[in-house]
DNA sequence: GCTAAACTTAACCAGATGGTTAAGTGTTCT
DNA sequence: AGAACACTTAACCATCTGGTTAAGTTTAGC
């Protein structure tokens, strides 16, 4: 699921969609105006977000009412997440450190 | 950057190499050893991790030593840490019911 | 009941992706 | 020097992706 996940969030259009229907539920065509396609290329886009789990559609008279649904958004946070303490720099020079000079030492400089 | 970013993590493969360089910098054919598939597809997989910023290859001798560039992640963690508060359901049930209260049937969601 | 609206589906297209094998480029080892 | 190692590049292939236009399919409105 996180392939599906991932990959939906890797287009622009995709994460504005989202973006959008965090300020709450809409309508297709709605969706689609502030964009520069056509509305089947926004459909497929939309499908493509609801086989992620992200978004749901529900056909209410001629009109398709689509909601975010963040849950799967969770792992995706939690995947990254583990990264966290490689992004905070220091501790990356720590590795390089322990590896060129000190073999073995505690770690009081942690974190 | 964020479209090469979540773009490169929409796959398994490089996932794995991600959290095979967590633990530390490694060479190549190294990285390549778990993976069913040739030295050739990895090298493609690190080119793709490489220009999203993800990866760093460096050339020793006849060997090439790839490490970890967190840096990137946390643009990806900031990212969906801002709908954090939509996967903590309360959010969403909220919405629900101001929905269910408050109808705007067919009409404009305002912003 | 006809017409328009709000989509979706279908058919098509160009270009990207993910894999392959074969060949090329350095580097180390003996 | 020659062989093996550690890759990368090239060429190829099938499939996926992201867009298009044209043609459905319901539903709503006059």
């Amino acid at each position: 699921m996180l392939d599906a996940v991932f990959s939906a969030l890797g287009d622009p259009t995709r994460r504005a969609i989202l973006a959008r229907l965090a300020e709450g539920e809409t309508r297709v065509t709605e969706l689609a105006a502030p964009h520069a396609m056509s509305l089947p290329a926004i459909s497929k886009h939309l499908r493509v977000l609801e086989s992620a789990g992200l978004v749901s559609r529900e056909k209410a008279g001629r009109v398709v009412r689509c909601s975010l649904n963040a849950e799967p958004l969770k792992d995706a946070a939690d995947w990254v997440e583990r990264y966290r303490r490689f992004w905070d720099q220091q501790f990356d020079r720590l590795e390089r450190y322990l590896e060129d000079v000190a073999p073995k030492t505690e770690g009081t400089t942690d974190e």
